[in-house]
DNA sequence: TTTT
DNA sequence: TTTT
């Protein structure tokens, strides 16, 4: 049964656009490098930021989504859980990777009321919005999200990797 | 000893302009009215959308962010905890009261490199920006934000109310 | 679409055992009363304990599992959302309510290895326990959680309240 | 200003029993590894158990508790937010690490009514329970909590770490 | 690499 | 009463 809880909810800003990946069996892997920071004080009483960089990772339809309507710089709301996963590099060294994988998302940064006149939403609906995008194993590839941590080969990954 | 978990994560909407009001030790106490909305299907299949209208209070130096930086219409995440409180009124009827208690806050809604060119920020820095506000019990009036339950007299509010 | 974010994380105490109803479609909804309670500092420095009497409400399978494996005294993370309802009582008057809707929750307690010997676990398992409990609209009435608000007649419920 | 939300919410038992360091300046660091387990099927159908392991971090006042009132098997609510970390190694490699860095924390397991007659606490107070642990760089030290990621030395910490 |  |  499971046991424990493991969650979290993140509001941040996207590095990169989505680095959008297909299974064999033709679901999508959606990554994104979101950017948290926040401030403290150190000894010295000077303000020092610091950001975090989190490489989150949607599923199936929710990958679709991402995939259609984030873009570099996007606000995000993302809930998720923490997964940590081993790889072993083809050196034989093992490398540690932490995701954060996504169950909910929700795009912020509509207009309020306060804000001016003109334009500018937060997101762009990516061309041929509306319908649902196509197998795409061989699509022009993306610029690939460089996460603060290195990703392992997409050969890495199976159907089996779905979390649900 | 604290037992128990009390956690509340609101990202919404303010229906109207923050409520800022002042105890008599001279603490702001600022009020919003904080729309969520979800939709579900209900038992026919139709979309049905749902708004609940969040109480949302902060104290202290946050009441006074608060009352500064947001504004009818601005997207806010708001981090509290729930607290229900009941009054009995001059008709001697209870009346019970659900509010939410902030103890974070952070306006929403910057502009992604997604959005074109205009301007259009989510929140305007009110006038007289940088200053604490003068205690100000006898300030004009702001429009009182219509919360979905009524409010309870301020005169029933003092500074022992303030949360911590 | 779903706009904004409304979230609530319980860890608490049920104040008595489960109440368990069913729809005219055979729904579970099961109330529970949860307490929360913490302390703070008022402003003569002494310590305050203040409890918050949540009323949850499981609909559906995870109402017959709150139901069947709960009990008064039971610790339990609940995680929802905040509902906000008004009814009209027969007098004319309207009365306000709120809910936390459950869409998850954990029972807490098991026996960690620095826990001494004897017995002991957090929750009993009721009688029968393993199957799933048969329509029972008249069933033997358990006692009613005398959450913080009263409740409204059961009669103002129907399927419609399922809230997913 | 800070600019993002970075929220972790956990609950699960310790692998092990606390590791407590002191930095120079004899701030408590207190790290437990905290297992969180969750079921899903696979694609063919069969249930899986994964856990992960949770290297979270405790500084201060709040570690000096961890470690006093925390054991091996305690269950636990922790909240926090994640912390990535690169470490270049001796031999040049580098090594990347993830840390919860711990803001809140709550033992769980109370004896709730439903559970039976004999003992049986979560926790166990430390002997010398209620006073402050001397500083000890040179304590015996406990066994190392076996987390999944491999620790940096502890060499490589000093009191600019304290996140706060 | 984002954002303010 | 907000927002899309």
């Amino acid at each position: 049964m499971a046991r424990g809880i493991n969650k979290v909810i993140l509001v941040g800003n996207l590095g990169n656009d989505p680095d959008v990946k297909y299974t064999q069996g033709g679901m999508a892997v959606t990554t994104i490098s979101l950017a948290t920071s926040s401030v403290r004080k150190d000894k010295d009483g000077n303000q020092q930021e610091r950001t975090e960089w989190h490489r989150v990772k949607f599923f199936g339809k929710l990958g679709e989504i991402a995939g259609e309507y984030l873009r570099k710089g996007s606000q995000v709301y993302v809930e998720g859980s923490i997964r940590y996963d081993k790889f072993t590099g083809s050196d034989g060294v093992e490398k540690y990777f932490t995701d954060i994988v996504a169950d909910e998302m929700q795009m912020l940064g509509g207009r309020g009321e306060g804000g001016g006149g003109g334009g500018g939403g937060n997101y762009e609906r990516s061309a041929g919005g509306g319908q649902r995008p196509q197998r795409q194993e061989s699509a022009a590839p993306r610029r690939q999200a460089p996460a603060q941590q290195p990703q392992p080969a997409m050969d890495d990954f199976s159907d089996d990797d779905i979390p649900f």
